[in-house]
DNA sequence: AAAAAAAAAGAGCGAGCGTTCTATTTATTT
DNA sequence: AAATAAATAGAACGCTCGCTCTTTTTTTTT
């Protein structure tokens, strides 16, 4: 092991999240509702939308921007804006869903590589720390604005949430069942893990403060979790 | 050791944090503009507004609970209100600063009780879990709204973030130099704590849907982080 | 019981909000 | 170059917001 470790910029790589890829899916997903035709002109006109929304709402929170903040700071009238999406609740919506598809697609994808539950659980640390770094606005704008959707909106945040935990929930369990994990609380060790890669994109100003890289910080909590879950005979091989 | 450890019963009769006592000193602290005369009355009513404001901005967001809601859930008039604060952002600035003030009081206090540096981390992660259970509202409106205040508060709320995490690098850094701690990344090693202990009142639905109480959550967190910076042998004794 | 002080009530004000709609500009096709 | 389609512009509408201010009610003092 370690050379087989997946890095940053593999990752980005692989995975190539780009706001361009993320718009044009959304173009297609929301055919109906945008009145646009052109998909190159509706591409560039959504990348300036999320872009400019994601800026000011991480900043002043979404229910303190106004449409006209938003047209004012994208250059997009308000007729123009509305031609992309049906009103304010719908724009917040749509970022809610493209954060949640992106996280659950690529986290289990990338899991699903590993070997063995320890290559498992680190892939998963690592995989879905530099998500947290890459997707860094749109997740915190999901956290922060979760309040914001309506009930049934609000019930599938919560479910991806405990999805998401599951999965560390599982790779620790069998991690148990075949020897290579101490028995421990499986439930409150993927609790404080999912914790612990949250804040990375809550309080990602600190890090940034303090040069402290994704790599860093994803070397640290694999040391951390490890040394929790693993005898220390079995730790360093 | 074990059985002079900090339990939350014990916390809640020591700190004696009360609704009714953060609003006296409320009402003490900002006389000048609060137009009500008798402490009394005043007392009642504050318990009263601050009481509806964490409910209703907790739950829909405080940009979005308007006064007209406030004054509709708290039983009292538009007039009324304003009797008591001089504008909506002065309302959650008041809010905050009886949070910060609270948890810079009491953590400190309860720190310096420790006799040697295993023993303040100890009553450091109790005191502080204990303290987010207690003011689980508070803290989780300072959090999420943070972003409406003032550059001025926005500041000050940094800074007690980084001052609450500098007692936690402290303590570690002194169990370092007396040979108890291993030598290890104490700001990182600080921040996941710091991280960790949030949990609790940013996702405190998750701990009661699974019934995990705040005592088991203290002690798991020492668990976790005792067998990373403690020398095996150490650890049991 | 009358007078004075304290507290609460709630209609009214201007400003800004989300949203709509028609006019205009830009791009594409014929 | 004219005709058609696509996209953008921004004024206008109804509504709700934070906040003020006078009136009314309640409490305290005399």
């Amino acid at each position: 092991m370690g050379a087989s470790v997946l890095t940053y910029q593999e990752f980005r790589d692989i995975v190539e999240v780009s706001m361009e890829k993320i718009c044009r899916a959304v173009f297609h997903e929301n055919r109906d509702s945008i009145k646009i035709k052109k998909e190159e002109v509706a591409v560039k006109n959504l990348i300036n939308i999320f872009n400019t929304t994601l800026e000011l709402s991480n900043t002043m929170g979404f229910q303190a921007m106004s449409l006209r903040d938003l047209s004012r700071e994208s250059g997009l009238s308000m007729g123009a804006l509305y031609s992309y999406f049906t009103g304010k609740d719908e724009l917040a919506k749509i970022i809610q869903e493209q954060g949640r598809r992106i996280i659950a697609d690529i986290l289990k994808e990338q899991v699903e590589k590993g070997n063995d539950p320890r290559e498992q659980l680190q892939i998963a640390i690592r995989a879905h720390l530099f998500l947290n770094e890459v997707m860094q606005k749109w997740f915190y704008f999901s956290f922060m604005e979760a309040r914001n959707l309506s009930r049934e909106e609000q019930k599938r945040a919560i479910e991806s949430e405990l999805v998401t935990e599951s999965m560390f929930i599982d790779i620790l369990d069998s991690g148990i069942e075949k020897g290579l994990f101490r028995v421990g609380n499986t439930v409150l060790t993927a609790s404080t893990v999912k914790a612990m890669l949250q804040d990375w994109y809550l309080k990602r100003w600190k890090y940034s403060r303090r040069k402290v890289t994704v790599e860093d910080y994803a070397d640290f909590i694999i040391n951390l979790i490890e040394s929790f879950i693993m005898p220390k005979e079995t730790q360093a091989g």
